[in-house]
DNA sequence: TTGTTCACG
DNA sequence: ACGTACGTGAACAAC
């Protein structure tokens, strides 16, 4: 569907200029409403991506409704002389935006936008209004919605007939009713003397409308209210006159008018730099100053795309005696299944070249070629995305290696939050190459061209942050051990899984029976929709909390209102039922492999704290904490008859962390003699002997600790706790009382990541936070929380990481059969051969829990077990 | 695609 | 006056 995005230009420049500070540029004009009102537009520009744009604007004071009364509007304010010209500045901006700018003698802006709204409804358009004017409400159709800005210009809310319905109880058409009744100060309606919004929205709450009030105006009570009413009839119907927004306003109704065209960026750009707009500025896309002059030598001269064997061959060998070389290639689907599309090859002082490969079927005789070039030790390679270079080309039985350097990870660090590391992305943002889409084979010999001067520019900007030993002694030995746990695996019992599933659907199926029986209707339990209808409407249930959608039925909601109606406990245990059929026991056995095996996929690049993800499938989130979804561990095997799986998980490891960085002694002391933290904790705060806490006191102990990781907020930990805010801020007091340096630290973390623009891991990994100037509360406040957080998470992934390595080189180095093959964030899982059950363990422990040198110890736990589900605690390391 | 819900650390 | 715990991925509904 097109969609028509109408904006109510005066309304949203006045606001623009009332929010931000006066600003002017260096020639002295006043630049400030402009400045917000194009900040805002093109965020709704981005947010709607309108085929049609109209910006209307109020033309003068003097119009149809001030002829009817001469009252109207007649009390606002002239205009400042300083936002006046301003009117003027961005009509001048939008022209060049290319975007259509309208104003009408007699008409307001509102009566443009209602006109063109039952036009763009006529087109079959969507429209998206924007304004602060809550006027606009009446257009709100099917089709139309608004965006109502709320204070300042950066916030706003979606009105649509739901909304108007939760918000007011009342429709579009009885909304200027409503303003008919209460009148409207600001735009100088009357309304009825005496009666305000309570007493209107009562009023038609019980009638329908304006007539149907006068209609049955001796029913009215009470009788002050009837005689009001009475009185102020006149006013009444010569308000809803003026409130009314006039849809027939002259304008061009021919609906091409308003298409948005691409604006000219290089009046834009002279525009933004006499007005100084720095940050719009930014924004544009980057002139195109020499990126074809990069590009042509590229494809005229520097690569070469051999036509048949004897010539591919011939070029292979002349990259033999090469000390280094850059490696590229083009995949599709899964790394592990090795659907390469393309190979390229560089090599400084050599000509690159690329090969077309066709799937794994077809082109096995080709991609042999290299093998020898790729398994030279004394070659060093440079790829991009090291792990799936080798896992795609161990689908051909090569090992590549020697990788030296992975410029994706490279990029990874100094930018964790980019989202895509891929050469081609990587190639445009670092090296400014704009690299066409062509031929696969010579679009792959262009990239593995890039590797080397990107390489150069990634490897100066790590030593700079100092990521220089991150990088190569960390993430770059992590990407093949990761890439050893992908094509290793975990077996699994299909059967079993299956079996699984066919149950949780019966249970599924009785409990949606006593569902559709108690609610007496059929509807989708699944959809939170219809659920929503059924609960909060149909059955009367007390809605607590709503979405931006509609009424939240999430779990903690619906724990509230179990008592209030049988239902809720079976929609619960559907929910369980369901999410276990659908995502454990039937996405699973989707996901497995031919060898009987799930094969995840650990996303190295996927998280902006340093720790991994996992997917395809997702491994770090199979059931645990309640028994029924713990069951599904059971299918999670050994992959030998004999073997066994081995589990090693760090104690508490965030909080010994914070232990270490913040220093606070007494959460050290907790640490250095062995305690269980929460009891100390709660023993400290609620001031009683450690033998004596009480469960109850620990959980509570224990929510603050995780609150304190996070970044606590007392609404956060009143929330957890199912407590008042005001008791969840006096845990955190007598928290800090206890804990001060913990205080200290985070104030620190936040001070200092406000002064770098960035926090790290003990390590030097680094997460950027320019939200922590951000002037929205809320944005900032998330910051604030992220830069408490990310040192203490982040320096848990680091350490389990450096464990890895260790580990990984350890049972190489021992010609151990063990194999690792989960990583769950604080927990590493093995596949065990019996004969190493003395000595793996021992080993393994070793390891982490000298990963890294901490003030406090870290402390790992030993499990072991025939299946993920029947894991027993190892004691004293002996078996 | 976006939003909601829920599984994990 | 606001709206919130940190970090993820997958399934499903509804656009």
């Amino acid at each position: 569907m097109e969609k028509f995005l109408l904006v109510d230009g005066s309304n949203v420049l006045h606001r623009a200029f009332y929010a931000l500070p006066l600003l002017t540029n260096r020639q002295g004009e006043y630049t400030n409403a402009v400045y917000g009102f194009m900040v805002m537009l093109e965020k709704l520009l981005q947010e709607v991506n309108p085929t049609y744009v109209a910006i209307c604007f109020d033309k003068s004071r003097i119009t149809f409704r001030s002829a009817v009364y001469e009252q109207y509007k007649a009390q606002r304010q002239a205009t400042p002389a300083e936002l006046s010209p301003q009117f003027e500045l961005i009509k001048e901006v939008l022209a060049v935006y290319g975007i259509k700018a309208l104003e009408l003698d007699q008409y307001e802006a509102d009566d443009i936008i209602g006109t063109l709204a039952k036009l763009g409804e006529k087109q079959n358009c969507q429209n998206i209004i924007g304004s602060g004017d809550k006027d606009l409400l009446q257009l709100i159709s099917p089709q139309t919605t608004v965006q109502l800005m709320k204070k300042g210009i950066s916030e706003k809310e979606n009105f649509d007939l739901a909304k108007m319905m939760e918000r007011y109880g009342l429709t579009p058409q009885t909304f200027v009713d409503f303003k008919a009744l209460m009148g409207d100060s600001s735009d100088n309606i009357p309304g009825v003397a005496g009666i305000g919004e309570k007493t209107a929205l009562k009023l038609l709450h019980a009638y329908h409308d304006l007539d149907d009030i006068y209609d049955h105006i001796e029913e009215v009570g009470p009788p002050k209210l009837q005689e009001k009413l009475k009185n102020g009839r006149e006013m009444a119907y010569l308000s809803k006159q003026l409130a009314t927004i006039c849809c027939e306003a002259p304008v061009d109704l021919d609906v091409s008018v308003y298409k948005r065209t691409a604006p000219d960026y290089e009046k834009l750009r002279s525009i933004y730099e006499r007005l100084n707009f720095r940050n719009l500025l930014a924004n544009l896309p980057k002139e195109q100053k020499d990126e074809t002059v990069n590009m042509m030598p590229v494809i005229e001269e520097d690569f070469y795309l051999p036509q048949d064997e004897a010539a591919f061959k011939e070029v292979v060998a002349s990259y033999a005696d090469c000390s280094e070389i850059g490696l590229y290639l083009s995949y599709e689907g899964q790394a592990i299944h090795g659907n390469i599309k393309a190979i390229g090859l560089s090599a400084p002082q050599k000509r690159s070249f690329g090969i077309l490969l066709m799937g794994q079927q077809i082109d096995r005789n080709k991609i042999n070629l290299l093998k020898e070039l790729l398994e030279n030790k004394s070659i060093r390679k440079v790829v991009a995305e090291a792990k799936e270079v080798e896992l795609c080309l161990a689908a051909f039985n090569i090992k590549v290696v020697n990788i030296i350097d992975d410029v994706s990870l490279a990029a990874y660090l100094l930018q964790p939050e980019r989202g895509h590391y891929d050469l081609l992305h990587l190639a445009q943002s670092y090296l400014h190459k704009e690299i066409a889409c062509m031929d696969e084979a010579q679009q792959a010999a262009i990239m593995a061209q890039q590797l080397f001067p990107l390489r150069e520019e990634l490897k100066k900007s790590l030593e700079e942050t100092k990521m220089l030993s991150i990088y190569y002694d960390m993430e770059l030995p992590l990407s093949h051990v990761l890439a050893q746990m992908e094509r290793t695996g975990i077996r699994v019992e299909k059967l079993q899984l299956n079996e699984m599933a066919q149950k949780l659907e019966e249970a599924a199926k009785q409990e949606e029976k006593i569902i559709f029986s108690l609610a007496d209707m059929e509807f989708n339990i699944n959809s939170p929709k219809q659920l929503g209808f059924v609960l909060f409407e149909k059955l009367g249930l007390p809605a607590a909390k709503k979405t931006k959608t509609g009424y939240s039925t999430s779990v903690d909601v619906l724990e509230q209102l179990e008592p209030a109606h049988e239902i809720i406990r079976h929609i619960l245990d559907y929910r369980t039922y369901m999410k276990l059929r659908s995502t454990y026991a039937i996405g699973l056995t989707k996901a497995i492999a031919a060898d009987g095996k799930l094969h995840t996929s650990f996303l190295q690049m996927g998280t902006a704290t340093g720790r991994l993800a996992s997917a395809e499938p997702n491994l770090q989130n199979i059931p645990v904490r309640l028994e029924l979804g713990r069951q599904i561990r059971r299918v999670f095997i050994p992959e030998k008859e004999g073997d066994l799986l081995f589990a090693a998980d760090y104690s508490q490891i965030e909080l010994r962390i914070l232990a270490h960085i913040s220093g606070d002694p007494l959460l050290q002391d907790s640490f250095l003699k062995n305690q269980d933290v929460h009891a100390r904790t709660a023993s400290e705060v609620f001031d009683i002997p450690l033998e004596e806490v009480n469960s109850a006191q620990r959980r509570k102990a224990k929510a603050v600790n995780f609150g304190i990781v996070y970044g606590i907020s007392d609404f956060g930990l009143s929330q957890n706790l199912g407590i008042s805010r005001k008791e969840a801020k006096n845990y955190m007091d007598l928290y800090f009382a206890h804990y001060p340096k913990v205080m200290d630290y985070q104030k620190e973390a936040i001070r200092l990541g406000k002064e770098q623009g960035y926090v790290k891991t003990i390590l030097g990994r680094r997460r950027y936070l320019p939200d922590l100037h951000n002037r929205n509360y809320n944005l900032r406040s998330f910051a604030e929380r992220v830069a408490m957080n990310t040192p203490i998470q982040g320096t848990a992934a680091d350490i389990i990481k450096l464990a890895m390595v260790k580990i990984s080189a350890i049972l190489k180095e021992k010609k151990l059969k063990s194999k690792m093959i989960l990583q769950v964030h604080d927990e590493l899982i093995f596949n065990m051969v019996p004969e190493e059950k003395d000595i793996l363990p021992h080993i393994v422990k070793e390891a982490m829990e000298h990963a890294m040198t901490l003030h406090v110890p870290l402390v790992v736990d030993l499990k072991v077990g025939q299946d993920w589900y029947h894991m027993e605690k190892i004691v004293n390391e002996v078996l």
